[in-house]
DNA sequence: GAGGGGGTATGACCGGCGTCATATCGACGA
DNA sequence: TCGTCGATATGACGCCGGTCATACCCCCTC
């Protein structure tokens, strides 16, 4: 068991520059848990006792709006640290977790964290260079989500998702991400409706499809113009 | 000279948990230079070679959006980190800064800092804890931009500039900070015309006023139930 | 088969706010 | 003193998109 959770920590993002032994280590430390579909990993203002990291599964990161309504921050896949950022901190966790589908995760607690920093420094550099992608990723999020048409940002939205993973097709380009009228809505920040009214004008237009398991961009053309608009 | 730059450093947030020693040695490669009003420390893409610190003055870091137009991502103060992120990363800058006014920076060469995380490890921590409270703010900041009427999150812009730098003061709480009402528009993400549509209303109704060096927030009841709209 | 819940879809309404245009005022320089 | 430029201010117009309402489909449970 362990040897298989040392080859999924080599594939996270942020425990991959560590030496054979420092993953040794953390592997020792760490335990695997499972979340069903809708299950909360986590809530906002929880103590962050635990760094959790995606092995299979997706996660939604989100936080609560001063009204009520949600904004997707994140949308996690395997091999990416989750509330990360508040373990480090030793505060509580600034948003909202929940598996979108059946997720596995390898949990370590804080404290066995903490000891590995003190003793191994050289893991601290590879996680300063996780929290500065992360927070250049925000500003353009930041930049993209103020100001702007709806249909311009999904239309950036979908190109960049095509970009990060996109996977050729005779038919256009498949994105392997089963998204919800209701989670793209709070991913570009509108309303259910009006991302359905997109989507559906786009469909009717052979622009982007809606599969079962994804989406198709089957205009990339277009969609650029679009998102100069 | 060294003896107040260290000084200098003690009261920044990024460096003051620093060791008397550390900062001694930090200080011994910094150096310090001054900028004009409307003068920029860098632009986005440039190579980030040096670590920025404010000592006074004022600093706005922003982005221009795919369309032009510009989002005002931070303020940067007295003892703020300005462009921290890229240097951690050796990356370029992700947005470009100029200073509001006559600003003046104590500057770390990229080379020099890493120079120090190497040898002495104890500075990372107070970095990482730098950053992620960045992150946290940040997420913050996504949440209150999207969505919501423009007025309500004025008024929480304000609400929230009172909590962090308000004076009381016999006609209401004045908030020393001078923004122009385009700075006003980028900061909550809407238009110029709007910004001074909304403070027009809110003078005339005496709410908040404009000053010659600031705001004075008169009516603070009625701008928290402006918040909630 | 009835009933309920969640996701998707579509129409009607209308109000906030972006856009364009114009006016005023103060600062600054020729 | 005039002209220019930038910041502030205000009106008119129009449309995007938020809100409300309804309907349909699919899946599940009883």
């Amino acid at each position: 068991m362990d040897g298989s959770l040392e080859d999924v920590l080599r594939q996270t993002t942020i425990f991959r520059r560590l030496s054979p032994d420092d993953r040794g280590r953390l592997a020792s430390v760490a335990t695997v848990r499972t979340f069903a579909r809708g299950a909360r990993l986590f809530s906002e203002g929880d103590p962050s006792d635990h760094l959790l990291t995606v092995i299979n599964g997706r996660v939604k990161v989100f936080k609560t709006t001063p009204r009520g309504s949600d904004v997707i921050l994140e949308i996690f896949g395997p091999g990416d640290p989750v509330g990360a950022v508040a373990v480090y901190e030793s505060r509580p966790y600034p948003a909202s977790a929940v598996a979108l589908e059946a997720t596995t995760c390898v949990l370590v607690p804080r404290q066995s964290f903490f000891e590995l920093l003190e003793t191994h420094p050289t893991m601290i550099r590879g996680l300063l260079g996780g929290l500065t992608l992360r927070l250049v990723e925000l500003t353009n999020r930041l930049a993209e989500l103020s100001g702007g048409r709806v249909e311009a940002r999904m239309a950036r939205f979908f190109l960049k998702l095509a970009a990060d993973m996109g996977q050729p097709r005779a038919d256009g380009t498949f994105l392997p991400l089963a998204l919800s009228r209701q989670e793209l809505a709070d991913m570009i920040g509108t309303t259910i409706e009006t991302s359905i009214r997109i989507m559906s004008r786009w469909s009717k237009d052979d622009i982007v499809r809606t599969e079962k398991d994804g989406f198709i961009l089957v205009d990339r053309a277009r969609l650029e113009a679009l998102a100069l608009t």
